[in-house]
Parts: C-alpha cells; structure tokens; sequence
DNA sequence: TCTAGTGGGTTACGATAGGTAATAATGGAG
DNA sequence: CTCCATTATTACCTATCGTAACCCACTAGA
C-alpha cells in the first residue's frame, strides 16, 4: 500500500529548465562560486579555476550578464581595472551552489560501500 | 559593519565541480526533475522533456547511471520494458533540482534591465 | 625609440559534444 | 512473415569548446 503521496514535483518545468541549462553550461558552476566566494576579477577567476581559459570566460561572463545575473563594472585606473559583482538575482544562486556543494561532499568518490543503497551495483539487472 | 564576513565558502573545489559539471550537462537537469516526479520510463521521459531525442536520452542516463546516481533495469514484459529510478544518491539530488526550481520561480523573466540591483522582490509566486 | 610588463580580453582553427532523421533488436499478435 | 510497440543505435552534419596565439591601452625603463 502505498500512500498518497502528493507530487509536488512537477515533471517538467520551463522556468526550471531554463535555469538549470543556463548555469549548467560548462564552467558556469564553477564561475559563480568562485564569485559567491568574491573573486571578482577577470584574471583572477582565470587562475582560480583550473583548466578555465580566457576565452570560455569571456564568453559564459557575457551570457551571465545578460542574463541578469553578473554586473561589469570598469574601474579607471591605470591599467584599467574590471570587476565583475553577482547582482541580487545572482547571489540568490548562492542556495543553489550550496545545495550541489553538500551533495557533492556528501557522494564524493566512495564507490558504493557503507551506507545502504537501494541498488546501486547494475551487476545483476543487465539485459 | 559588516567586515567581519567570514568567507566560507572556498572559490574552488573539485568535488563540487564535478558535481556541477554532471548534473549541469545538456538535459540532465531535466531528466532529473523528471525522474524526482516519478517518470521512469525511456518513451515517458522522452515525451516529457520537449525536445529530447532518443539519442540524447540514452546517452544522459548512461553517464548518471555510470555515476550511480541512476539504476536501470529491465522489466521481461512483452514488449520488453525498461525502467531508470534513481539511486540514494540520486534521490538525495531532489535538494539541488529544488533549489534550482525556486530560484527559477523567483526570478521568472521579469524585465530586470539596467543595472538596477536593489529591485523589487517578487512578492508572490505560485502555489 | 624600442622593449617589457600589467590587465583584459579576442581571433583562428581543430576537436568534441549535440541535433536530426533513419533504422535496428526483440518478441507477440494478426 | 509482416506489423507493432519499446528501447534504443547509427550516420551525418552543425554548434560548442579547447588551445594557442595575438591585440589594445597604458607605463616604466634603457
């Protein structure tokens, strides 16, 4: 028996989706936490995330910008100085960030052992 | 004052960028919300995310079920039937699809040009 | 003047991921 | 022996990404 259990999850959502393909582009996850953690400098999320180039920067910058969630600011000294800030819809993300993090930790690298899965190991239900 | 703002959260970290690199892949994010409400057939998933080819399909669930997060198996009905549920692990993504889904309700399309930062808060959103 | 350094990018081009459409494997029904 | 349903896979082509080189504006030296 089983009871009645709302779905309370719809299973599909244009809103969702658009988000999740939004900030799931490739370096778009690591971007935004580097900045919820305040890099804010072009150069400086350069280096911060391993193997990001300039290029996919630049360009998943622009696509956060427009999308409302990043803000550039030129800053006049000499050299010039740009900064890039998260807007509040983009420090909303923080929950987000927060939430992948933890499951993230919590499901790092042990293979399968300890706790008890429903049925994790496809060993036995192969066609 | 606010100076003291510990930073807790570090600009970078592995595990989590591979986490948000997986689920953030082109359609993952859709076929977990789905899988969350309950979809759990190959034909159903496809007709429930617009847009998503077989080929695609096929390809997602095997990288979530090479991460554990997603269990296939074959039911010998005629026609054979196959069914993916999700893993504990999986399962415990439901935090991460949520939080996307009420950020993305939040800040539905609303205008939000300019740099205006300090905006209005959405005062309602759905049910 | 020429060269080097800083900061913030852009361009060119090959490699890989993804879109589209057609088709396959399986087994029962007609 | 052909049809149908279900779960995929293959072939082909385009869009996105990775890599490396380069550009621009400015300053400070030599």
């Amino acid at each position: 028996m089983e009871m009645m259990k709302t779905e309370e999850l719809e299973p599909f959502c244009p809103y969702y989706h658009r988000a999740v393909e939004l900030i799931g582009r490739r370096w778009s996850g690591a971007i935004l936490r580097a900045m919820l953690a305040g890099v804010s400098r072009f150069n400086e999320l350069a280096e911060t995330i391993p193997g990001l180039s300039p290029r996919m920067l630049s360009e998943r910058l622009k696509e956060l910008e427009a999308e409302g969630v990043v803000v550039r600011s030129v800053i006049p000294t000499v050299p010039v100085r740009v900064e890039y800030h998260l807007t509040e819809k983009g420090q909303s993300l923080g929950s987000v960030v927060e939430a992948v993090a933890r499951w993230a930790e919590q499901w790092a690298d042990p293979p399968a052992e300890g706790t008890a899965v429903s049925a994790s190991t496809p060993s036995e239900v192969e066609s």
